[in-house]
DNA sequence: TTGAAAGCGTTACCAG
DNA sequence: CTGGTAACGCTTTCAA
């Protein structure tokens, strides 16, 4: 491997060219306007011919502007995420910015993420969370540091950080109408982890739409569907709810990989969806695209873009009042829900 | 949003604990072992109060380490390769690293994303691509700044880099290999996309062991299952296959959601899976667990912990020789595969 | 055991 | 229009 040579700084370009360091500063950073064209022309030969390209370490140190936002994924495993980061880095990187990523299993880990951030200098940060609740005292830190932090995901309990989340409430809301304006009368709900504020918004969701409709409550149709557990326990959630005495006409799954698991099933005992059971998922994962599911979209990869824009912002002009935005689970009707069996000629 | 008040930096912690700016740097990096233990403790309270933490900016400048590694992530939108990012940050950042990522949708992408990093002066980089056949020239621009540089699935040409692969061809050759000693005769596979080198790897794997065991090449069995393209090809391409004079007991698909719409369409015609016929997956995605999926594991995870770990070891010893390492695709045996219908009683 | 001073590579600010 | 020169915050000799 080829040694690190002495690397070539604006000094010895300056020198080849015969100026001062302060005109190739200014011809690097574009203040070539009133420069004398044989000069800028000279300067510019140089540095292409030596493929010289300024240290952007020692020009933050001046500038404090270091053109990075870090990006903390918190117990985030889900594909879907993981695409949202594809958006951000684009985005990010549209308006100049790097993207230092760190992934926090778990809360040492997002204290040490934040420490390292501040410490590299990072213009701003993005959370990027499960909606489980956490320990957000390291964000003070940030904001003592000045540095603007969006909070995607995370229902924070401040108002003074400009924040992102998605209506899991409505979500589910609007899937129930819609089932029940197709005719639907036993609605069931796979219910995901507990500790996560999703969960009870949807579960809220799922009780708002029942009484709003004059449809009764049954505890029964409530299963469990932890989709951070083993698929068995969907299944045999699914089997339990099937073999009631009197089985829901629908089901709305905790996520879309549940909804696979669940279409399976029952088609294991030899009912068809959406003719006999409909089934509906909760995220609209593309790569289950082939499944045609119908399902409750979730607005991550959305949901990214507008963290940067806000994080850009926010760099911007820091002292514009915070925003909380919220936006809508569209409900997404593919191929996986229907009429009711009984309505049907 | 608070101002950006003046940060504290080491000469402010120096001068509140009469000590100088030195002392201040050895408490901090550790080389306190022969300094009285009341500086000492003195420093670190005073450090504590403030919850001063140095900019690593300034001392980059100082010891030309960034403790940043950067990650380019090209043409990579499948979810395994997102998770393989988990992995490469955990093992850098416990080995002190940040990590840079930038997502290279094209060529220009990718030089544009060397610049950038060439520029934040990154200790390292990391490249995760599909197989591709890609223009490496920037490459030799981090040699020449003697970056060390770790290419992951790029079968670059030359053996001037650090390099991790699958093995391809020998993955597809064991599953057909595996197939035959269940007693399948009729193997057919679906194909990826022409462009990429894992395509014709496999191709080559496919060839080659139905030589080896004696069995008929058909280009009949040779459908299209490009997985960048539209589920309803691989459905036609499996149809095709179903309505075969001669169809085939075992279908190897390109990815393993191909498998799935396989599956899927194989049962829409009546027969079962693994009973009237085997499907065999590439990839082994956890998020399709719940199918069960025979398939041919791509260690995709692995190799980016073996990449950072390369990575890291060239970092520290810049002269050892280059290594090219290539991973086994071992056949995970699930429950989409068994011996064909003919050999059942 | 501690401190003073010289940089690291760049930008910003004035003088000329 | 161009060139000196003082920062930026830290590490690193080397001397006391």
């Amino acid at each position: 491997m080829k040694r690190p040579g002495k690397a070539i700084t604006i000094k010895d370009i300056a020198q080849e060219a015969g100026v001062s360091i302060s005109t190739v500063s200014n011809v690097l950073n574009g203040n070539s306007a009133e420069m004398r064209e044989d000069t800028l022309v000279r300067v510019q030969q140089i540095i292409a011919k030596h493929q010289y390209r300024p240290n952007r370490i020692a020009r933050s140190m001046i500038t404090r502007r270091t053109a990075t936002i870090g990006l903390v994924l918190a117990e985030i495993e889900t594909p879907l995420f993981l695409q949202s980061l594809n958006v951000i880095e684009r985005s990010a990187r549209l308006a100049g910015f790097n993207l230092l990523v760190s992934h926090a299993r778990d809360a040492k880990d997002e204290v040490q993420s934040v420490d390292l951030f501040l410490e590299k200098q990072v213009e701003g940060v993005i959370f990027l969370s499960t909606s489980e609740r956490k320990d957000d005292s390291h964000l003070e830190r940030l904001r003592e540091a000045c540095v603007p932090t969006i909070l995607v995901n995370r229902f924070g309990r401040s108002a003074h950080h400009d924040q992102v989340n998605w209506d899991n409430r409505s979500g589910v809301y609007n899937a129930v109408e819609y089932l029940r304006s197709l005719g639907h009368q036993e609605i069931a709900l796979l219910t995901g982890p507990k500790k996560r504020l999703s969960t009870q918004q949807r579960l809220e969701g799922y009780k708002q739409a029942l009484t709003a409709h004059n449809l009764p409550f049954r505890k029964e149709y409530l299963q469990n569907g932890d989709y951070t557990e083993d698929p068995d326990n969907w299944r045999t959630s699914t089997r339990i709810l099937l073999s009631l005495p009197r089985p829901p006409t629908a089901i709305i799954a905790s996520d879309d990989i549940v909804a696979a698991v669940v279409i399976e099933t029952v088609r294991e005992t030899g009912r068809y969806v959406p003719r006999d059971i409909s089934v509906i998922g909760i995220d609209d994962q593309a790569f289950l695209s082939f499944l045609s599911l119908s399902t409750i979209q979730l607005p991550i990869v959305e949901a990214g873009r507008i963290a940067v824009d806000m994080l850009l912002r926010r760099i911007a002009e820091p002292d514009i009042p915070y925003r909380q935005i919220t936006l809508d689970c569209p409900l997404i009707k593919r191929r996986t829900s229907g009429p009711p069996p009984e309505t049907q000629p």
